[in-house]
DNA sequence: TTAAATTCCTACCAGTTTAGTAGGGATACT
DNA sequence: AGTATCCCTACTAAACTGGTAGGAATTTAA
C-alpha cells in the first residue's frame, strides 16, 4: 500500500514492481490483493498494461483501515468484539482492559494517513542525501 | 495475578482456587508460574499450606511488568526490537510506525496497575448490588 | 487474430505459536 | 511418616502465519 501511495497518479503498478521494491514474493503479494479490493481499497486493471492502483488518496487512506482489511481485527482478545465467547464477560475486569487497549491501538493507527508515510519517506531520504 | 492481587495481605493462595475463581485449569496455571516467579513478581511457598504470593504491593504492579513476563515482548513486528531480522529496517517506513505503536500499547499497558483492577472490580460488583 | 501481459482463483504446505494435558519428583508442614 | 503443594520436563492438538503452486480469465497490442 505504501509503494502504491508512492505511486498515486502515475496509472497502475505492476505486483511484480512492488514485489522487487519491497522484496516480497508476487505469489505472496497476490495473497494479500482479494481483501484490499474488497474493501475498496485499491482497484485492479486486469490484461497488459494493468496493474493495481489505490482507490482513494493516500491522504484518506489510514493505516487502521489496512490492518483491519489485512489482519482482520486490532482487539488483543477476542472477547472484545465477541463477549460471548466467554462465560465470564460480563463482570471480567481483564476485558475491560482488552477493550481499552484496542481503543489505543485503533486510536493510534487511525492517526496515519498513507500520505504521512510518503511525507516521512521522502523527509528521511533527503536527509540522508544531506549526510 | 488478578487473584493474587485480590488476595493480597492474606498468606499464600492456591493454584486450585485461582483455577476455580477464573475457570482455569491448575495444569495451565502450573505453566504461567516460571516466569512470573523468575521476574519476582510472585513468590511461591512450598508443601501443605503453601501457595503463591505477590511479591510486591499491586499499587507497584503494572499490566505492562506482567505481559512483557507471560507474552514476552509488546512489539507488532519483531523488527522493532530486533532490526538485524530485516535488511531494510534502516530506511523502512512501517517499521517506525510499528515502534511508534509498540510506544503506545507500552505507555497503555503501565498505566494500569493490579490495584486499579481491584478498585475496578469492587467498584463494578458495588454497582450490581445496587441494581 | 493471436500472443503476451497481467490479474484472479483455489488449493496446498510447513513452520510456529497457543493452549493446553500428563507424569512424576521435590519440598515442607503437621 | 504422611500429605499437601509446588516444580520440572515432556508431549500434543488445533490454529495461525507466511508462503508456494498451477492454471484460468481478461485485456492490450502487434
Amino acid at each position: 500500500m505504501f509503494q502504491l501511495a508512492l505511486n498515486y497518479g502515475n496509472g497502475p503498478m505492476l505486483l511484480k514492481d512492488i514485489a522487487e521494491k519491497e522484496n516480497l514474493s508476487v505469489r505472496y503479494l497476490e495473497h494479500l490483493v482479494p481483501p484490499l479490493k474488497t474493501a475498496r481499497l485499491i482497484y485492479a486493471t486486469r490484461g497488459a498494461r494493468g496493474g493495481y492502483s489505490l482507490a482513494k488518496a493516500p491522504t484518506d487512506i489510514t493505516l487502521k483501515d489496512i490492518i483491519r482489511v489485512l489482519e482482520g481485527h486490532l482487539y488483543p482478545s477476542e472477547c472484545v468484539e465477541t463477549p460471548e465467547v466467554c462465560s465470564r464477560s460480563r463482570f471480567c475486569i481483564t476485558r475491560d482492559i482488552w477493550t481499552k487497549l484496542e481503543e489505543t491501538i485503533s486510536t493510534t493507527l487511525a492517526g496515519f494517513t498513507l500520505q504521512d508515510l510518503v511525507d516521512k519517506y521522502y523527509n528521511k531520504t533527503h536527509h540522508e542525501e544531506l549526510q
